[in-house]
RNA sequence: GCUUGUGUGGCGGAAUUGGUAGACGCGCUGGACUCAAAAUCCAGUGAUUCUUGAAUCGUGUGGGUUCGAUUCCCACCACAAGCACCA
């Protein structure tokens, strides 16, 4: 019986001792392979089945390349810093900095037993003054260039964190963390200046080997629509407002004007008898969440201001409303009303009884707006024109001409806000002086460190902790009398950059050493799930491109290929937490009673990696019965030093098959490869050398302790991690005869063994005699003859 | 509503460019070993129909292309994820 609790232990210890897996990142004499994960925030619960499957199948990569001669950089590290930790650490009164240090210690000692092969030597942690020095120092850069700017803007704020979000962190108008309702709020704040970066982040995607679906997903993050700029006057008053619109060609069938209600000309151009209205349908918005924003979507609302504008082409004038459906923070925030071809325009204008101009010919306009394309009528310059796209060049070019309007691009994303109102992150390295100009420390008073503080709760005022330390808060920098900025970065701060860190963990000079970069930038193979598809995997582009432009990293791309690991469900195909406890399962108890093989074999065999799968308690027993299986093989059977010729064209198939699945991450069908091969063995009775050292090696990456104590029992002293990957050779593949199936007028009828060097007519005549065949053939006649060497033979018959 | 995926036995899942659907594992059934059980090993296992042997059906539904479709095309249904009054 295999003591797994044993050898785990054993080889475990010895990994440890003898820093296998330590990389030396000055050999350029390998070639390079820099396999990566998704470092984990230590959060006090245990890692879950879902880091397991992704962090054992980069290990797995990690050491067939070490096997195939790379130099393999595979690192791990802590993304310490930020809402996650504190939260977790205010929940059970713990002080972060103390709750953080104890939990990197059990999530590191679950990573030893998991039998990851990290090089712990190039180990970070965000929260590290050592770490964040260099954060820091590259929000410097940004600030010098003015791409993080303070702006008073509307931000996203959570009163029950305490804190604004980003984007990104706010989900249906409720935060990410905690599902606390988040309001729009008008706040100076420190955003960095994404957008800049818009069209870079599109480009780039062409050029990664990602997921369709996240580049998608960036993709509509990003929402990059071209249109065009469009002035309107407003009557009688020296007052003019644009607005963006992608349909510029349906400019005829303007009928009015929507201005958001936060608008800055609305109070400037309403009436005196619509002032009062429209004030008090100002603060009915403001009031409301952008939960209830959304939610009231059904029904229109608007208040008309009393001012007309001047359609710049016909000169007609339409009125100016204000309504809740155009956003402030889109576009210009103003629209022009074109009810006859735009869904929510129609909508608004049946509502209040405006007029509905069609200038596209189709469609039922009684009945819903027409989006669809047509003869242009109603439009003076397009009258007869049928396509849309000439109608935009001409009544663009013709409003530039005029110079009220000009071509536009408009994008969905959204300055990136970088600073909470939190305890728990980098201190932004800016002070400000008397007037209140912010100015970024000099290079040698970085780190800025994180002060200490006892009561580090966030207020509900936007009042940051850090405010509380005055004699930190307020002090003096070269001579004058500053007060320096007390909100924090967050939490993705850390990790938008941290891959370019492993690769140099320790220089103090630099964020990392240039040709270390070079040599090692970018990233190979990154895994993580798929919740950061817009957050931490679109800073870290943004990041990383604005490093590149400074010439600081090598390449305009940090992942060449991502791919995210699935969810791994409960049994009963429910996601796993704190609603289905029963059904949800620790890792350290598979550990515990099966080993740190098992769980990886199993949770490598489930189905594809990408996928999310159910967990099956019978499954995990299947695993360990493999692994014994294999373990009895070599304790039983007769390891000869001849080759035997049954297995040969298996072992060399299953070398060819193991090698490609594990290259294309689908380790299950290699697992079910490496089963078929065992079964063989079992069949045989006897297995050679070469196969029996051969195979260990192709399942050592996935179960690497029990492959390291056969490796020794079969005499070998050094660990198996760097022994050679074994080859196949093509020509032991093919086999001297293949059956393959018949099919007659489409229905498979039978089956014929045939050889390589058949002809076409040999493998009729074949087909012709098998009796099974014959009865098919009597008394028809024979139309057609098809045969697709080692595929199938077809026959028409009439 | 839009975008991107997914849909195959009792279950997890396999199937190069279209070429013997269901590999491999779980479960189940039978056998060997055992006083017995567990473990292990061996064999069988998509459904339906009848007599050994075969026939028919079968990859979400309905069509199409093809000698041949899980794979390609068209329409639809269900589920999941993302976005959502984006002008």
């Amino acid at each position: 019986m295999y003591d797994f609790k044993k050898i785990e232990q054993k080889w475990a210890k010895y990994w440890q001792d003898n820093k296998t897996f330590q990389t030396d990142v000055w050999d350029f004499s390998k070639p390079k392979y820099y396999v990566l994960d998704m470092f984990p925030y230590p959060s006090g619960v245990a890692l879950h089945c879902g880091h397991v499957e992704g962090y054992t199948a980069t290990d797995i990569m990690a050491r067939m390349k070490r096997m195939q001669g790379y130099n393999v950089l595979h690192p791990m590290g802590w993304d310490a810093f930020g809402l996650p930790a504190e939260q977790y650490a205010i929940k059970t009164g713990n002080h972060p900095s103390v709750f953080t240090q104890k939990n990197i210690e059990t999530f590191k000692n679950q990573l030893f037993l998991m039998g990851l092969s990290y090089d712990w030597d190039k180990e970070i942690s965000t929260c590290d003054p050592k770490f964040y020095h260099w954060t820091q120092w590259i929000f410097k850069q940004l600030f010098l260039d003015n791409l993080a700017i303070l702006k008073d803007m509307p931000v996203n704020w959570c009163e029950e964190l305490g804190t604004v979000l980003a984007n990104d962190e706010v989900i249906n108008g409720k935060s990410e963390r905690g599902g606390f309702p988040v309001i729009r709020k008008n706040m100076k704040q420190w955003v960095i200046d994404i957008p800049k970066y818009a069209d870079k982040l599109l480009e780039g995607l062409n050029e990664i080997d990602w997921p369709l679906s996240t580049k998608e997903i960036q993709r509509n993050w990003i929402g990059k629509s071209i249109g065009a700029l469009i002035d309107f006057q407003v009557e009688g008053v020296d007052e003019k407002f644009s607005v963006f619109t992608t349909r510029p060609d349906t400019i005829y069938g303007v009928t009015y004007c929507v201005l958001s209600p936060e608008h800055e000309l609305v109070n400037k151009i309403s009436t005196k008898d619509q002032i009062e209205a429209i004030k008090k349908y100002q603060k009915e918005c403001e009031a409301k969440s952008d939960l209830e924003r959304t939610e009231l979507n059904k029904d229109k609302t608007g208040i008309f201001t009393g001012a007309y504008a001047i359609n710049p082409v016909t000169k007609k004038r339409v009125e100016i409303w204000i309504s809740d459906y155009v956003l402030s923070n889109y576009g210009t925030g103003a629209v022009m009303g074109v009810p006859a071809h735009d869904q929510r325009d129609y909508e608004f204008a049946r509502k209040f009884q405006i007029d509905i101009i069609p200038v596209i010919k189709g469609g039922n306009i009684d009945k819903e707006a027409y989006i669809g394309e047509g003869e242009y009528i109603n439009s003076d310059l397009l009258n007869g024109i049928n396509s849309k796209e000439q109608a935009i060049d001409k009544i663009v070019s013709y409003l530039e001409k005029i110079k009220l309007g000009k071509k536009s691009v408009n994008y969905r994303i959204r300055d990136w806000i970088f600073a909470r109102q939190r305890y728990w992150g980098e201190p932004i390295p800016i002070v400000y002086d008397s007037e209140g100009a912010p100015r970024a420390l000099d290079d040698k008073d970085l780190p800025l460190i994180l002060p200490e503080l006892a009561d580090y709760t966030p207020s509900k005022t936007g009042e940051s902790p850090l405010k509380k330390k005055k004699e930190w808060a307020n002090t003096v920098y070269q001579e004058e009398k500053v007060t320096r900025e007390t909100s924090t970065m967050p939490g993705s701060a850390g990790s938008s950059w941290y891959f370019l860190r492993y690769i140099d963990p320790h220089n103090e000079n630099e964020l990392a050493n240039k040709e270390l970069l070079k040599h090692w930038m970018p990233v190979d193979l990154y895994i993580g799930g798929p919740e950061h598809a817009v957050g931490h995997l679109l800073y870290s582009r943004m990041w990383n491109k604005y490093l590149y432009e400074k010439g600081l990293a090598p390449t305009s791309e940090p992942f060449k290929k991502l791919v995210h690991q699935g969810m791994i469900l409960g049994a009963n195909g429910i996601k796993m937490g704190k609603r289905y406890p029963e059904f949800s399962i620790n890792p350290n108890d598979i550990i515990r009673d099966y080993g740190a093989d098992t769980l990886r074999l199993y949770e490598m065999f489930m189905g594809p990696i990408e996928a999310d799968k159910p967990w099956s308690d019978a499954g995990v027993e299947g695993a360990h019965k493999f692994i014994n299986r294999i373990w009895n093989l070599y304790e039983t059977f007769n390891i000869t030093e001849e080759k035997n010729p049954n297995l040969e064209s298996l072992y060399h198939q299953t070398v060819k098959k193991v090698t490609n699945d594990y290259e294309k991450l689908k380790f299950n069908t290699a697992i079910s490869q490496l089963m078929v091969f065992i079964n063989a063995v079992y069949k045989d009775k006897e297995i050679s050398r070469e196969y029996a050292e051969g195979f260990i090696k192709l399942i050592s990456p996935i179960t690497p302790f029990m492959a390291e104590e056969i490796w020794q029992k079969l005499g070998h002293k050094d660990s198996i991690s760097y022994e050679k990957w074994p080859n196949f050779d093509e020509k032991c593949i093919q086999e001297e005869t293949k059956t393959i199936g018949i099919q007659i007028n489409g229905k498979l009828r039978g089956e014929v063994e045939v050889r390589k060097e058949d002809t076409e007519k040999e493998v009729e005549e074949k087909v012709k005699n098998l009796e099974t065949i014959q009865k098919y053939l009597q008394e028809k006649e024979i139309q057609k003859f098809i045969y697709i060497p080692n595929r199938i033979v077809s026959i028409i018959v009439k």
